[in-house]
DNA sequence: AATATGAACGCAAACGCTTGCGCAACAAGG
DNA sequence: CCTTGTTGCGCAAGCGTTTGCGTTCATATT
């Protein structure tokens, strides 16, 4: 139905190997000749079977990219970017969806792309089978996610230098009971809410705060988790006058809370987040940004280099800079009546 | 390297075409045959090369997806539910970002998904000519957005209906100058807003409001976009009461402006937008609900079902139901001064 | 003038599957 | 006992490329 190599080559009057070597700018061909043959295949509407190809050369030009959550703004965000750079260097994506233990056994155990990508790049943090079962694939592997891990290019930000800057802002506003709203229920292998977390209280530490228990909640990185979280800890006997939550999006849930507890932001707690939301800015929150558009960029253009320079030595950790946004959210604790 | 399927046959003693029939569920394998061959696979880790596969098929079992902006959440989220129900049926996705024009250009011209997609969603509108190129590939095609294309399934909602329940809220809380902020600046094709602001201006109409142009402005369906509109309508000579944004994004932006601006929503102007974007609970906006990841699925499973059956009359347009969720930002106008 | 050199191209063998067809073997029907 | 089916499997021909090697022919080298 549609038109294959040899067609062009019939119309072109040369050999199928010939197309081609002209079609993919191979040498060993002369310059009339390519030159025909790209207006016959033009003419022809021709584009190579990319099965074909990948069968015959073993390349298959594509990338596999896991991700849990497309629909949640972070990952949306990298595969955005990471898919820009792969689709200019000629790349397509594959792009596998792993949110839910089912499907992301499913993946592990039949690997589907086995002989199918030249790359993986994994939004999500493979627990040791996993880390072994895609480098049995024998391809570059990147991630923007969690801690180092062997055999991968992983690119991310100091998540101590981060979160020492937004609660240190707390502290320097002159607050002393200072609440967090982590997401430590994922899986165990993802290091970056206890980075956080040893972050926080380092900070509390170095200030001569005392830790209180009471003060941290779990938010599960979603707006109804720190909708829930903030809820816990407004409901401590001597809550909490700032909050720092480990993403935006447990810090708009905070924001909600308060909001049902007809209390406000930063008159009666201030909060800070982290990763410079898109919305981040509407509602007015105080945050310490990160490059996550760049991270995808640069996580992708990692493996492409590696994929041009199998030889090299692959790039094992690169830090984006962080910087503290401030905003609407923060503010000095209010002067209270009696301690 | 790894397994092949002759790797397989050998190990089992029989052909490979018994191992491809026996580890794709084809009739002519006995059990104990099929059950053997299966065993061996496993041990061996045997995964068929999906290049080789389509090559000799002609399936690719794998669909296309085309997106503008993964990163925003209308569309991350239709992709998002989307991938399952593909991924579910033994779909990969192969995802492509097209938001930059001259990356459309490129896909449209070289059509890279030729001979490698068994079907296409598509989450922007192609124009005459795009829409003409997809129709080329020969496979079933399928969207979430805009007006009725012929070849095309369309899963979408009823936009007039929502812009009305929309409206009709502001003028039966008494507001009767309501402005309206558009996405009209989007290519052509893109039905949406002006169905969207058809609506709007009969319910004026409905309620012997006389329009005013100055009342109107280009949101761009972003945030960014939204508080520019905003901006501008505040400027106007008599500034509305109340504003209807075509989309959530927008909106927030609006609200954004309105702080700047030192007002308050629903004191000073109501808003009220369209989408129940994931946020909209957070900031409070009434807008009008659709069911968004739900319409991702089921373009998914009108597509899924046209390969199955290849030869049934593909459905032309489905429409999933809409909802106004009332919360804060709207409520009667202010009693002004000498009018 | 004879030979070596290289560029330009064709031949044919992969790549790893799927599938129509043929061929046994065995069961059932007359 | 001979047909007629049916079931289970192997053979081999593709599917549309890529690529190592061989051939041809023009040009440069002695």
């Amino acid at each position: 139905m549609t038109a294959s190599i040899n067609d062009v080559a019939r119309a072109a009057g040369v050999s199928a190997s010939t197309v081609s070597r002209a079609l993919r700018g191979r040498p060993g061909v002369s310059d009339e000749v390519r030159d025909q043959i790209a207006a016959v295949a033009a003419q022809l509407g021709y584009t190579a079977s990319r099965s074909a190809s990948s069968l015959a050369s073993g390349r298959t030009y594509t990338i596999g990219v896991l991700v849990p959550y497309v629909g949640r703004w972070f990952f949306g965000t990298v595969l955005d970017s990471a898919e820009k750079v792969f689709s200019a260097a000629g790349y397509d994506v594959l792009l596998y969806n792993l949110g839910s233990p089912e499907t992301r056994k499913r993946f592990f155990t039949k690997l589907p792309v086995r002989k199918r990508v030249d790359a993986v790049l994994t939004l999500l943090i493979p627990d040791e089978e996993e880390s072994a079962a895609l480098r049995s694939l024998g391809v570059p592997l990147a991630t923007t996610v969690g801690g180092i891990r062997p055999g991968f290019t992983v690119v991310g930000i100091d998540d101590r230098a981060g979160t020492e800057s937004a609660v240190r802002h707390l502290v320097n506003l002159g607050h002393r009971r200072i609440g967090m709203i982590s997401g430590a229920s994922g899986p165990l292998h993802w290091t970056t809410p206890i980075e956080r977390r040893n972050a926080y209280l380092d900070v509390l530490a170095d200030a001569g705060i005392e830790h209180d228990p009471a003060l941290e909640a779990d938010g599960d990185y979603t707006v109804e988790g720190g909708e829930r979280a903030m809820t816990e800890l407004l409901a401590a006997s001597r809550p909490p006058t700032a909050v720092f939550a480990q993403s935006d999006e447990m810090a708009m849930g905070a924001l909600r809370a308060l909001r049902r507890h007809r209390l406000k932001a930063p008159d009666d707690v201030s909060v800070v987040g982290f990763d410079d939301h898109e919305l981040a800015d509407v509602v007015g929150l105080t945050t310490v940004a990160q490059p996550v558009a760049e991270q995808g960029a640069e996580a992708a253009r990692l493996l492409l280099r590696q994929l041009d320079e199998p030889d090299a030595e692959p790039p094992g950790h690169v830090q984006m800079p962080i910087r503290l946004v401030l905003r609407e959210t923060t503010a000095p604790p209010r002067p209270r009546g009696p301690q």
